[in-house]
DNA sequence: TTTTAAATGATAGTATTACTATTTCATTTA
DNA sequence: TAAATGAAATAGTAATACTATCATTTAAAA
């Protein structure tokens, strides 16, 4: 059985969507491989145009500018993993297996799926780990959220606030503790390659040290909360 | 009693120290304002020297590049808040208080302290909060590092570790946590205004109830802390 | 099969950005 | 008083971030 996985993507998020046609799906492809290689300051319309034998009006077709490519990726991203989170989370009820399941898919490594031929989803979540954040980092974030750009990252963080929820009803921060549960197994990576002193995984650059740190965090947080205040 | 805080700051991160003449100070005075106001994606060096009534080449003899100011802007940031911490944290033995103290100066609002005239530390709080990050989120972050450039970050964050050993000597991820504290205080804070459903305050707006939310982790993680692995 | 529309490619052009080189002017020092 | 040093202005260049036009190819509809 193969299965092509289509993610249907908000409208707001391109000029013409990229799905679509083969240019589109290169400029998917490739740019995911030149802001993973060059980073994202580096990357430009102009360098991807010459990567896929195209031209630089042929990008603006598709995409607005830059920034609007970076979150229509990073909004992919979100979609695919939260797609990937409900797939792995089906038929269990433990809410405690739920949440290091969760905690795993997010900080452990991806391995590049097949699920879609033009996404290198392996990439594409070392592009989410170094730049994701740039995507809502601006200061036209609120006009963002209000054409809905946001709503995949938004969604999964729901979606992990609910699970948070099941296992214990009366922790009072279900969604700022999943947006830090998001956030964290990024930003714990990242450090542990680059600035490897903020964290305790030294120079092991192995991830499933932050995903005991981030379970343990988590469970210690959740398990011993009732709501009264000290 | 009137102190001048003069910091310190490391050598490669500028190249000219702005601090000695009156057009490196208005560099770093109108800097802020700018970065702040529009963002740093829009701030050229062009509108900061017709916003100082100085040139462009006037701005590249002090800070290589914008980024390079970006990153001297932050380290600035982290040694003064280190030197506030220090201070406010000295002559206290209780860990549980330091720490609340610590939450508390790190995610609530910065009112604007004069220890510098042309520093305006409330409007760098923000700068902080929406565009620290960037300062690290690079492709040569590595680089930046081996130059020290993060060490003011680097050395609050273990101000913080030794804290959290003081509260609890058998807690395993002190770095991480501590690096956990300040992400977090900070973009906690930053969902709150402009994703605030990423986030358990609403509409409150309010970062008093960000301090509650980390104590709380911070705190039952600590507490409830031994070495075991369960 | 023809018609028509959509998508692409090629070319050119503009405004802004990021940065450099050169010269001028002022100040210090010998 | 001359030489050396440093600050600032001027004038550039190369790259970036776009926009516009038009011819051509490709695909869909009649």
């Amino acid at each position: 059985m193969e299965l092509q996985l289509q993610i249907k993507m908000n409208e707001k998020l391109f000029v013409r969507n990229p799905e679509q046609t083969e240019l589109g799906r290169k400029i998917i492809q490739f740019s995911i491989q030149l802001i993973q290689e060059n980073g994202f300051e580096s990357f430009t319309f102009k360098k991807l145009a010459e990567e896929i034998g195209s031209t630089e009006a042929g990008i603006y077709r598709y995409f607005e500018n830059k920034h609007r490519l970076l979150i229509y990726l990073t909004a992919w991203y979100w979609s695919w993993l939260e797609f990937r989170v409900t797939f792995h989370l089906n038929n269990i009820s433990d809410p405690n297996i739920k949440l290091k399941k969760l905690i795993q898919l997010l900080a452990a490594n991806v391995v590049d799926d097949d699920s879609t031929m033009y996404v290198n989803e392996s990439l594409l979540h070392q592009i989410i780990i170094a730049e994701g954040s740039k995507a809502y980092l601006t200061k036209h974030v609120s006009e963002d959220n209000k054409d809905r750009l946001f709503k995949p990252y938004k969604d999964l963080c729901s979606l992990i606030a609910g699970i948070i929820l099941e296992y214990n009803s009366n922790y009072t921060h279900p969604r700022s503790l999943a947006s830090t549960i998001i956030e964290m197994a990024h930003l714990q990576v990242f450090f542990m390659h680059n600035l490897p002193s903020l964290t305790d995984f030294g120079e092991s650059k192995n991830e499933q040290l932050v995903v005991e740190y981030i379970e343990d965090l988590v469970f210690c947080s959740i398990r011993n909360h009732t709501s009264r205040r000290d």
